[in-house]
DNA sequence: TTACTTTCTTGAACTAGTTCAATGCACAGG
DNA sequence: CCTGTGCATTGAACTAGTTCAAGAAAGTAA
């Protein structure tokens, strides 16, 4: 059950089996229906969740009421509003399963607990936030500089998997595009 | 000299006179002139520098051969290339000083020295970072779902001192549009 | 002062991407 | 089995933003 988040907390720093075990008291797994909303405008967000299994969007709603998705987790990743998280405020975003999944909940309160028994957490959870800032300044550089194609391959080249498990005017809204040049883009491709 | 740095560190977590003492030996201070480059692509990052006066820019060239900048840095603000710092990978950044600056230097090996003495950083670091992230994803939000004159008002609207100490087409690139549109943003806001 | 460089503005022509509407397709629910 | 709903595609009209070129303004160096 926890060999994976085990796998992952291993990666960035080295727990021993007792620390491990303090880290699995303090995580809830819980399984999720597809479509059900994890978090919603306006709440509070008072978890980060590994995702074990299943697929899951974080997305907003703009002024003209469109959703523009912000990340997509699968397998293996870590989805939260941090902003919401750590500063308790109300989140501006929505956090929604797009299939059924199987999930690891960590708490503000016990990831508090978590660091307080466990300090060597406090560098896992720096060096998550680091990877996951680096990714993020990736994106915006790319979404700043380059063309509706090329994000296109980018994404596809970086996430090989999600186009097959996620429906395409997802994919062009995470790209910041509409779901028609989405298309026009692919056939064009598929023609070359 | 320390008052401003320390204030920064102690607001995310409070240290002690001795812990602040160990913190500033492993700091260094500089004074770089204007138009000078503290990071050029392809030089491995090895510094986080907190800005105690001056300003700073950070961009990358495009494959168009285009300057596109992804922050600016001020007075009590830290600039540096995260991945590259801590992947230790090739920068594809340069970061160059847009007036005279004092800047405090903390490299690679003396902020490892700083965590083994001083654990309480690995705190006061990942708070830092994690801002960083809300900030930046912020952006990313603002960057996919705004049009280019939303993006200027909130542009001056969070950062109002900036437009008088940079030249306007720096703003138009750290906004992802052309100098000359947002020239004609700009005389069409002051018309109304 | 002059000359040189950088910055800002403006207009005209262009293009990447949007919006709207129509069509067909696929598949889930009763 | 049919039927509805969500999804992808396509074309035509449109618009936000770019590119290019020229000129004005402002700062800097000599």
């Amino acid at each position: 059950m926890f060999e994976n988040i085990d796998a992952f907390v291993n990666r960035c720093a080295s727990f021993t089996e007792s620390e491990l075990d303090i880290f699995h008291s303090l995580i809830d797994f819980k399984t999720v229906h597809k479509k059900e909303y994890l978090l919603r405008e306006g709440q509070i967000c008072d978890f980060e969740a590994y995702v074990l299994k299943g697929c899951v969007r974080n997305y907003f709603i703009n002024e003209n009421g469109f959703e523009v998705i912000i990340q997509f987790a699968i397998e293996d990743w870590w989805i939260s509003d941090i902003a919401s998280f750590h500063e308790k405020t109300p989140s501006k975003l929505y956090i929604e399963t797009l299939e059924d999944c199987e999930l690891f909940f960590l708490s503000y309160e016990n990831k508090e607990e978590l660091l307080k028994r466990v300090p060597k957490f406090e560098r896992f959870f720096r060096l998550m936030v680091q990877k996951n800032l680096s990714s993020t300044q990736n994106r915006l550089i790319n979404t700043i500089a380059k063309s509706a194609p090329e994000k296109y391959l980018d994404f596809i080249k970086l996430y090989p998997t999600i186009p097959q498990r996620v429906p395409q005017h997802y994919i062009a809204s995470y790209l910041g595009i509409s779901a028609e040049f989405l298309s026009k883009i692919r056939t064009k491709l598929s023609k070359q």
